[in-house]
DNA sequence: TTAGATGCAAATGTTTTGCAGGGCT
DNA sequence: AGCCCTGCAAAACATTTGCATCTAA
C-alpha cells in the first residue's frame, strides 16, 4: 500500500528517512515564500501535528544540506528563513518599506556562470539575486509623506 | 583648520556627527571585504582606539540605515556582516568550501531594473547578486577526495 | 535490531537596550 | 547648552547541543 507522495519520493531519493517532521515541514514550505523556523513551527502546529522548535531547526538544517531547502537571510533581520528549492529558478524582490518578499520569475543570468568560470576559475553551483526597493503599495505611501 | 577627509565628508553629507567611532569604523571597512561586528571591534582595537562592541553594533546599524554601509548575511552562518558601500557596483562570489568571499566586478544587471519597473511596478533601489560555488583552491581539494 | 530522529531543557553566541556619563556642534 | 553618542552591564533572541527516548528501515 505504498502512498508514494511527491514528498516521500523527495526524501527517499536523498537517503532520508520519511518522518512526520520532515513531511510536515516540506508540506508547509512547498510553494510558499521563505519562512523562519518559528513561523514553520507555528504553521505546523496550526495544521496537524506537534513538532518541537529544535526539531524544526534540525530538520530544516538537514534538508538544506541535502539541497532540498534553501536557507537564506534575505531581509537581514537576524533571522534565517527556509524555502523550498523549486526546480524552476526563482529570485526575490524585497520591499524596503513593508519587508514583503516578492518572487521574481525572470532570471537575467543566462551566460554569467560561464564568465565566472573563465575569468575567475570559480565553479558556480548556484546563485541568488536579491532586489531591494519599494513595491507598488509602499511607493504610494512614500508619496503621501 | 578643517581636515576634511573623505570620511568626514561622507558623514557630514548625511547629517551625522563626526565621531571617533564612526571614523574608525569607516576607515576599517573602507576598501575591504564584509566584516562582522566583532571583527571590526578587534581590528579597531588593534589599530588605535578603544570602542565598545555595542558601539560597533550601534554605529554599523546607523551607517547602514543611512546607506553608507551595507548589512548582509552572505554566508548564512548567523552572523551579520557590514561592508562599505562603494560607489562602484560590486557583487560577491562565496566559496562553499572555504567560505571565502570574492568580489566580482562584473554586473550583468544592465536593464533588469527597468523590467522590474514595468512588469512588477517595483521601484528598484539596489540589488545584490550572490554566487555560490567552489573557488580555484577548493576545486583542487575536491578532486583529491 | 539499530542507526538515525525527536523532545526537552540547558547552553551558546549574537545583537539589542537602559541608563549614566561624555563629546560634538 | 543641548542633543546625540558611547560604555557598561544586563536582557533579549535565535540557534545549537547533550542526553534520554522513540521510530523508521
Amino acid at each position: 500500500m505504498p502512498d508514494n507522495t511527491i514528498t516521500d519520493k523527495i526524501l527517499g531519493n536523498k537517503n532520508l528517512k520519511i518522518t512526520k517532521a520532515r513531511k510536515l515541514i516540506l508540506e508547509t514550505l512547498k510553494g510558499s515564500l521563505p519562512k523562519t523556523a518559528s513561523e514553520i513551527f507555528t504553521l505546523v502546529r496550526d495544521k496537524d501535528g506537534e513538532l518541537s522548535l529544535s526539531t524544526v531547526y534540525r530538520t530544516c538544517e538537514t534538508l538544506s544540506q541535502k539541497g532540498i531547502l534553501l536557507k537564506s537571510n534575505l531581509i537581514d533581520d537576524g533571522v534565517a528563513r527556509y524555502e523550498y528549492l523549486e526546480t524552476e529558478h526563482i529570485h526575490h524582490a524585497i520591499c524596503l518599506g513593508c519587508k514583503k518578499i516578492f518572487p521574481i520569475e525572470d532570471c537575467p543570468f543566462g551566460q554569467f556562470d560561464k564568465l565566472m568560470q573563465s575569468k575567475y576559475d570559480f565553479d558556480v553551483k548556484s546563485h541568488r539575486i536579491e532586489i531591494y526597493g519599494y513595491c507598488h503599495d509602499c511607493k504610494q505611501k512614500q508619496k503621501e509623506k
